[in-house]
DNA sequence: AGCTGTAAACCTGTCATACAGGTATGGAGG
DNA sequence: CCTCCATACCTGTATGACAGGTTTACAGCT
């Protein structure tokens, strides 16, 4: 894990704090040692060690605030997301692998949360469903909407690292998006979407993992139907 | 995307490259301004630069090198590797979790490699595979073995978030893999996984994505069952 | 004894400066 | 036109300083 301790006191360091973190089982919420007695303790200047704490906390391991001492994170998508939309931006990533990914995770999130969901995310997940048929002339609040179906979906399959991953995407998603939503210019197309939705939270109300598995794959299909009109690579 | 910038003059100071790189549509390789003409056209102190390219570089955003400005990054796995390591040694992550992922994402990485691959990558991954049964005796560079066979998969399939995933999961692989293989002690059982990644090999060769989705099905069923075996929740 | 408020101790965020070494560039010399 | 090297540029690390946020502990009160 620390292997990549080689070059620099700063990753030196980091290893040194990943260490820490792994030899005293510390959990989320656990706070670390303070920048001064860690660069006594280690031998490095406070500068080092700021710079240590700036890298975990941008992979989010750590949480930084002023005043209090650094404690370690809850998994958090954030960076993943903004890792991803740096790949889309650079051409080394297009939308549309982006929606194969999705439509693999998705299919298997929305079979296990079929299976798994607490009767409140049931509840909740048809709620957002048809609030999104409210918004339909709001598009902001609709994509809000939207992404939040998917990501409580992600949290219904009880698997972290799916939760982890549907959050990943939807840094790019919200810059995506409204492209989508414009390729879908009438009623018709913009009420099957909004269907399709209610359609999954339906099937995963009434656990059924085949039902739920075939609304999420047609709301791919029609997904990514809408990006190739739209011709974003 | 740098709406995260609230909060400090770090945060700031991130947001502002990264819009630098977005809006002057540099690419893997590129080079960054110097931290000196950065300092001074932001307004911010050289200190608030660097942690602001560690952050970046954290997340393998950019790569730094002693001497040489900062340039943009490739996409690597890296930096996801170490968050998913993190989570599972805070325990909100546990290993099976992680292999009910990999088989969803791996069943469909076979399928697109066995239409995709190159002939070159079909060659390799037969090759791979016959090499890891010379390799029995020699456990660490049988899993290496096995790693990089599962990782030229995810290139086959010519989709770069594929490779990503995948690459983010051989942190914390490389840590569990022992635990697996010592829970098939018998020379049959290991003659097993040895065979399995052969069938693979073959069928994304014969390009049959039926097939091959079938053989790593099966590869993730017995990898299952060996973990279950080991005890490792 | 238990509670509360507040001052002191502690901690992080930012800045300025200094210097050791690694890298790149352009001009002198062939 | 090519090669080599001095020089300018750049990053890595250390030190000291100060502003402002947070925690701790003690004094005073109930």
């Amino acid at each position: 894990m620390e292997n990549l301790s080689a070059g620099g006191l700063v990753n030196e360091t980091i290893g040194a704090i990943s260490r820490h973190i792994r030899d005293n089982l510390l959990m989320p919420g656990d706070r670390l040692p303070s920048e001064a007695s860690l660069s006594k303790e280690l031998n490095v200047s406070r500068t080092v060690v700021r710079e240590a704490f700036r890298s975990l906390a941008a992979m989010r391991i750590i949480d930084l605030a002023t005043g209090k001492r650094a404690a370690v994170a809850a998994i958090d998508p954030a960076a993943m997301s903004l890792m991803i939309e740096h790949g889309v931006h650079t051409d080394q990533i297009n939308v549309q692998q982006i929606y194969d990914v999705r439509r693999t995770i998705e299919t298997r999130i929305v079979t296990l949360a079929a299976i798994r969901r607490t009767d409140t995310e049931a509840t909740d997940l048809l709620a957002i469903a048809q609030a999104m048929r409210h918004a339909v002339e709001e598009p902001a609040r609709l994509m809000e909407l939207d992404l939040s179906f998917h990501l409580l979906l992600a949290q219904s399959s009880r698997n972290p690292v799916f939760t982890l991953i549907i959050g990943a995407f939807q840094g790019i998603t919200r810059q995506t998006w409204p492209i989508g939503w414009k390729s879908r210019p009438t009623t018709a197309s913009r009420e099957l979407m909004l269907a399709t939705h209610i359609d999954i939270a339906r099937a995963v109300a009434a656990s059924d993992p085949q039902q739920a598995a075939a609304a999420m794959s047609q709301h791919f299909d029609e997904s990514v139907m809408a990006l190739l009109t739209a011709g974003l690579t």
